[in-house]
DNA sequence: CTTCTTACA
DNA sequence: TGTAAGGA
């Protein structure tokens, strides 16, 4: 019997499993971040495993990290569980900085337009 | 109906 | 990322 409990996934149930769209997990294997399976008509098989990768990868991404620096972090987690091993502090740090720097030049974009705003004639 | 690749918005 | 196109 094989139905969707098997730890053999089709990128459809990996999709359902994850909530990331099948044009994403597609993307992610394309960057490096998943290795997927062929079967001999080319379609695409996964792992249980995969699941939990996937959902590493959108907990990186919500924090605005590139899939580039996903690729080398992904390595620092500890398997099992969502706990981060030390070797991520770097990634972060550097991401964290750039960050706030967007944040600061948005900060004075928005205190220009309100000075621009002063010389709008009512 | 699901998945695949390529390509464009 | 979404979506369209054209096949398998």
């Amino acid at each position: 019997m094989s139905g969707p409990h098997d730890d053999v996934l089709s990128i459809g149930e990996l999709s359902r499993r994850t909530r990331a769209s099948v044009r994403s997990i597609r993307h992610y294997e394309q960057s490096g971040l998943l290795d997927a399976a062929r079967t001999s008509t080319g379609h695409r098989r996964f792992t249980a495993d995969d699941v939990e990768t996937v959902r590493r990868i959108r907990l990186l991404l919500d924090g605005g990290l590139s899939l580039a620096v996903i690729a080398k972090v992904l390595p620092c987690f500890a398997d099992e569980g969502a706990t981060l091993d030390a070797c991520v502090a770097e990634y972060l740090r550097d991401h964290l900085h750039t960050v706030q720097e967007r944040i600061a030049h948005l900060d004075r974009q928005r205190e220009s337009i309100t000075r621009l705003q002063q010389l709008v004639s009512a």
